[in-house]
DNA sequence: GATAAACAAGTTATCGTTAACATAAATTTT
DNA sequence: AAAATTTATGTTAACGATAACTTGTTTATC
């Protein structure tokens, strides 16, 4: 049985007697149509189970009413926040939106951004890691006119708004409440080289470091060895584990350390419970983003919470605002503020 | 400054001084196009930043090449790795994806799977949390002919395939596992009414109780005070604290007990310990899927681990298949093993 | 050298929907 | 009762891309 071809306007208006445009005005609820001809075409449109061709709709409008949101990784509780965030957002104001991740690599972030774009998206909000073949890519999007937001990433254009947390204040405050305690001895795990939010946290680190006239020790600032974006983001626990076994094996071990992220601190503390060294007694832990499981580690997680929410609704509105006007000439930044949350991982 | 129009196959036709259709050879990489001519147009169209109108194209072709993902809670490494594992197999056949979420309602599902049917997806694959409103839609859009795979949630329609884990194996392998620890009182931390996984894992332990004749103490199995629909996925540690702490106040508290999953497992052990009991001398505690994090609670969680990645894989073959032809009669089922994953909190 | 095959374009019609305009009847206002 | 307005429908022409067909030219084959 070869599948029916769904019915069309056209097919409703020959079986009810009408023109194509009276059955569309039914469906759309604008536009005159009599009580008497709109309840037979809706009997028509619910028998023939009518659904109205969105591709030919969109071409015809010029608009999808639909954005795109490009995610690294979609397991951390970050990205679930801004999602719905965004979400929200925009359904409150009828836009609908496709999420696309890409987990790995350049080339999946450029199809993920293709696909989106091939489906005329009336724009885009990219919150993966940023990298040189995809932010090449996303240039040329830009570049031909596609409304485009960035999450807490680099990018810098002129018509691409940016909104971050403010992760340099988060990684300094983080540190500086460890020196607070009394730490000298800091390390920092799961540095990379790429400039995205975890530089910022490192250079936070290292600021605070600097204020308080502490020296830099090489040594205990960790990452991993792969290059960064080969390593799928749920695995953060093992470059925590890692990172925090090679800082145990150093002959002179920090007393605190400061995870990147909260994942990458869960795995930390899991290679400093294998040493049988207690925390925080021994060595004291802050991560940073406060995920649920935060409050569920033994002991529970000293870190920086991300406003998450507020930064999926921001640039959700700015790219309303970016798809509504033209006139916006100005690349928008906002860099919004996180909080420590001190819990029994330091204190 | 008005965003200017962006160019189309006649504009770039027009420049260089062909038909639209030769420039549409170039694009697509089909049909003749002498050398000379072709690279005068991919000159144009880099010049002009022509891409192609995705909705004009899919019109015409009647089809997109494209499937839609709805997951219910994305912050769950579970629809991660489904996600990835439907998205890799697509890709590898030139399909791309759509992901929507509807974490909370009916209301929700009907958003996510409206969105994608609107824009003409090919396919959907459908993995949330099943639910009246959201099933009786869902219904309406296979009957309108949208191929649909469903992962692990009922949904009984001969169009529609399924594929799920054993979750009813699973739930009685892990409560099997505890009494042949010696466990008679085991609890259930939980469970829900609706039709979900998480009730064939239910029924999983009720049947191992059976089978070794246990008889079955309704206060140790415990479920979530609210309708499990209005609670966000990722808040689901609080489900497992709350219901392990009801479990704890009872005159005679259950010496082991099987979590729905993971992260409600990770609830209950917060408990546990907050309660100065000892993991898994005083209380012994397995949860379900095998999240990444499992290896890194305190102690290591015993866990039931579902091959995600298959599932996935397989949701988006069967689906490309009923894309393919429409010559598949009867709903098809694969339900995949899982296996008993044993850490230290059990032994 | 004649015929067939490959190449390089152009032309036409259409996918399904809807904006814009046109027409005509019913209703209200003057 | 005439004019203005509202209501109810129909007609036409796109939106942008492309499948299918046609035309003409070059190259290969017998």
């Amino acid at each position: 049985m070869p599948r029916k071809k769904p019915a069309t306007l056209s097919d409703i208006a020959a079986t009810v007697g009408v023109a194509p445009m009276t059955v569309s005005r039914v469906v759309n609820q604008n536009g005159y149509v009599s009580e008497r001809t709109r309840e037979r075409v809706l009997q028509a449109l619910k028998e023939l189970n009518y659904r109205r061709n969105g591709s030919a709709r969109n071409l015809k409008r010029q608009c999808t009413e639909t954005i795109g949101l490009v995610l690294g990784d979609i397991s951390n509780p970050y990205s679930t926040e801004l999602a719905n965030a965004v979400r929200e957002t925009l359904s409150a104001r009828g836009f609908s939106l496709f999420i696309c991740i890409s987990e790995h690599s350049a080339k999946e972030d450029i199809a993920a951004i293709g696909a989106l774009v091939n489906h005329s998206v009336d724009g885009l909000i990219v919150a993966t890691r940023s990298n040189k073949g995809g932010d090449e890519y996303l240039k040329e999007i830009v570049e031909s006119n596609v409304p485009v937001v960035v999450i807490g990433r680099d990018f810098q254009h002129a018509d691409v708004d940016f909104v971050s947390t403010d992760n340099l204040l988060g990684g300094f405050e983080a540190t500086r409440h460890l020196i607070d305690l009394g730490h000298r001895r800091i390390g920092f795990i799961g540095a990379t080289l790429s400039g995205g939010s975890s530089l910022k946290r490192l250079q936070g680190y290292l600021k605070a470091l600097e204020q308080y006239k502490i020296p830099v020790d090489e040594r205990l600032v960790t990452g991993p060895k792969e290059a960064i974006s080969e390593v799928p983001g749920y695995s953060t626990e093992k470059i925590g584990y890692e990172g925090m076994k090679r800082l145990l094996s150093l002959p002179n071990p920090p007393t605190a350390v400061f995870a990147r992220n909260d994942f990458t601190a869960i795995g930390a503390m899991t290679a400093i419970k294998e040493s049988n060294l207690r925390i925080p007694e021994d060595i004291a832990i802050v991560g940073f983003d406060d995920i649920p499981i935060a409050v569920h580690t033994a002991p529970a997680l000293t870190t920086v919470r991300q406003p998450m929410h507020l930064l999926g609704q921001l640039a959700a509105e700015m790219l309303l605002e970016r798809i509504k006007t033209d006139e916006i000439e100005e690349r928008r930044e906002h860099i919004l503020n996180c909080e420590l949350i001190i819990r029994n991982s330091t204190v």
